[in-house]
DNA sequence: GTCCTGACGAGTA
DNA sequence: GTACTCGCCAGGA
């Protein structure tokens, strides 16, 4: 019967989870790579993840490097930390670094 | 079966 | 340079 990446919420858990450690990727870049039309639905499926343990939030940040407000795992600040822990770096103003950290 | 909301992005004023 | 609005899709009530 279908596969796991048949739906537009599968491919988008699929590319969260390819998403290298110490990398992260943009809504829009999720949206393009699962086929999405509107990264809107890349936030959605992420805020409906089913595998959040497996589904790295955490690594998929706004097209501008800034962190997701509504992290459901405890926070911007959470989530900084986790993602500085993987390498990640920041800038000062607070936003990843997309230039060496996008994926 | 229908309406509303929602973790965004881009364009325009 | 900043702020606001519009468009898009899917899920839940």
């Amino acid at each position: 019967m279908k596969s796991d990446s048949n739906n537009s919420f599968d491919r988008v858990y699929e590319i969260v989870k390819k998403i290298p450690k110490g990398k992260v990727m943009t809504y829009k870049q999720v949206s393009i790579l699962a086929n999405v039309k509107t990264p809107r639905v890349v936030g959605f499926a992420l805020h409906v993840n089913k595998d959040p343990q497996n589904i790295p939030c955490h690594r998929v940040v706004f097209s501008n490097g800034s962190l997701t407000p509504g992290y459901a795992f405890g926070g911007i600040n959470v989530q900084m930390k986790k993602l500085k822990d993987e390498g990640v770096k920041f800038k000062d103003n607070g936003v990843v670094d997309l230039s060496s950290s996008l994926q």
